[in-house]
DNA sequence: CTGTGGGCAACGTGCCGACAA
DNA sequence: TTGTCGGCACGTTGCCCACAG
């Protein structure tokens, strides 16, 4: 755990519990290293949250790159006060000519660690009615929770679980019943009310290395209620990202992002080796087979198999040879209805790759940034474009 | 009351509770007319909402003049879902050149008007414990609500009043107790919880024309919890409004704000006609003495004293010759610690003043809009200017 | 193994007048 | 005139097991 009451706003929240509430795809990339910002993503999630589609009036911003270098300075990890929705809020400098590599963090290791020993379950009706407690699944509750002292009558203790804003929520654990099964009862209702679980969403318990318990919440993805923003319309907030980002790049400094990791599905901060290694060190070409992670409802993942079906730009006019989204898909399997028709090059595991190995000199010098970033690559592989 | 379930988003909301729930210094401009808009007031609401002042690394928009004429074409009223909060939408179109004055609404009428028959209490403790129920004070419930039938043992009715969002809420009103009283009890407690209301909130019951009871709410300021708002920093926020702004002007097209009445103290979007009177056929200079209206606790207006103390841009380097609380004042009362330093000319009533009558050819054209608005103003009357 | 429901006790909610500020 | 309190009734919450899927 991170020291309390460190000073400011500043205080990070519990990165193992965090990461378990953002799901198993979920990775951010180090701190002090190299990444990607792609602001077609980022417009994208804008989009999301404001359930409004960007206007065709929105003015291009030129001087933005669709793909900008940059050094992801600080990551501070959120969880939103009323919903306990997990957020992060990114620093990212932007990173012009030719800095040295061993300036930067490496970017192998990222910060997505699973915890190990957790459960999900997702709430049932008797679990969130006022009548009863919560029914804690067999193996869950002997994985996760200290074992109970089974020459009581009936076997009981007093758990107590830390949320992402560090309040302390405290259970009765009893195993009890005919037949016999493991319970919270008392504290558990105050817990469903002062979240406002309803059945269908999820709670997460953890055991973290200390042995200390952590309690977090996934709601189920209900159809968003559209609020507008009573702030900024969501025109501005369009431009507002944009402009932004556009600022800091044309001035060299520093800015602010926002990513919410199950607001939509749009990873717009990635780590630089990931993009390099997917644009550069891989051809894909029309036909080609590849593999795709996805989020199962059970929080972990699988592999949905699709096949390439076209490469083009999103949106030509704006962000002209724009990496984002520029591979168009078809899925093997039928209920493939909610998987997008387009993804990114690093989003994809093609199953057979040519790797262009990099030339033993930095070749990256005769590729100054981050001007020409999306140019050098459609003339490096023109014949992979549709 | 508007028709119920007109289609869309569009559903405007009841104007009179509205304009009740905003306070009785809040008044819109009429739609279709002339208004100016003021991008440092806009600015300064963000400032409120985001609770961070705005960075002085900030871009300058030298294309977007301190103050922009517009047409008002559109206004919507709007209530948060979850806070009632009153806030509204706007849609501006910038004016250039010299448009025929005949074609705009008059804007001489405004669209704040106070309801007549209504009171508003400040919640007690009691009012909001779950041991009772809700004390009208004598006086208002007699103004208010429907006369009792004094020959029932208690006298008692029902009371149905509709909030903002059109939900009608159901309480017993009863006068009994010893000494009698006006209570309002089933029913009350539901709203409480419904509303999250706390001591110290208000409530205020209104009888409309038809005699229909609405119902509004009015929330403490309590100290905002900052709450980083998860989709945009809050540079993005400045930077998204201004950008929004000077895209709009410079390439002649509407665009919306939010307007958000108790978010902060700055109205941003004023009659033209208001503005034109202050600042071109008002001359102030310091020294001169001033009134300006406050809103009391009660809901209702005072006027405190003032002196102006100078006369100077609030920021030179980015808004030069602007109107935006040009003028600094000092306040009679001590009690003043609350109340701006800075004021803007449209905010005070001179007591004293000069009038300077317009030329009987539209002098307007003159001075083309929107270019040299603030400069024609200083070089107009320099003298005044510290 | 675990979701739901009946039974029942304990507690909180909410209506009343009595005070007093 | 109206804010808070003690008293009390009744409705909800919440713990228990039985039963069935």
């Amino acid at each position: 755990l991170p020291p309390e009451g460190s000073a400011g706003e500043r205080r990070n929240l519990n990165s193992e519990l965090w990461h378990a509430c953002a799901g198993p795809l979920v990775s951010l990339p180090a701190v002090g290293s190299r990444v990607i910002y792609l602001p077609q993503g980022h417009s994208e999630q804008v989009a999301a949250s404001t359930q409004k589609e960007v206007d065709a009036r929105m003015p291009a911003y030129p001087n933005l790159p669709s793909q900008l270098v940059c050094q992801l300075q600080d990551v501070i990890l959120h969880a939103d006060i009323e919903t306990d929705e997990v957020y992060c809020q990114m620093t990212l400098q932007p990173i012009i000519g030719q800095e040295k590599e061993s300036f930067f963090t490496p970017d192998v290791t990222s910060q997505s660690k699973q915890p190990n020993i957790y459960f999900c379950k997702t709430l049932t009706a008797s679990d969130t009615s006022t009548h009863g407690g919560f029914s804690i699944p067999r193996r869950a509750a002997e994985k996760v929770f200290p074992p109970l002292d089974f020459e009581m009558q009936p076997p009981a203790q007093l758990l107590v679980a830390r949320d992402l804003h560090d309040t302390d929520w405290n259970f009765r654990h009893i195993y009890r019943g005919q037949p016999k099964r493991h319970l919270l009862t008392t504290g558990w209702s105050m817990f469903v009310s002062a979240k406002r679980l309803i059945a269908g969403d999820s709670v997460l318990f953890i055991r973290d290395d200390k042995g200390k318990l952590l309690l977090g919440i996934r709601r189920a993805s209900r159809p968003q209620t559209f609020m507008p923003s009573s702030v900024l319309s969501s025109d501005s907030m369009h431009i507002g990202v944009l402009a932004a980002a556009a600022h800091a790049s044309n001035t060299n400094s520093r800015f602010t992002v926002f990513y919410n990791p199950r607001a939509s599905p749009s990873e717009f901060v990635i780590p630089f080796s990931k993009f390099e290694k997917a644009v550069y060190h891989t051809r894909v070409s029309v036909g080609m087979r590849f593999r795709m992670l996805f989020e199962t409802e059970e929080s972990s993942v699988r592999r949905y198999m699709g096949t390439i079906t076209g490469v083009s730009d999103l949106d030509p006019v704006r962000w002209p040879n724009s990496q984002w989204r520029s591979i168009k898909v078809g899925w093997d399997e039928s209920t493939a209805g909610e998987r997008q028709r387009r993804v990114s090059l690093w989003e994809i595991e093609p199953l057979t790759t040519f790797l262009v190995y990099p030339p033993p000199t930095n070749w990256r010098l005769k590729h100054p940034w981050p001007e020409s970033l999306g140019a050098s690559f459609s003339s490096d592989t023109p014949s992979t474009w549709m």
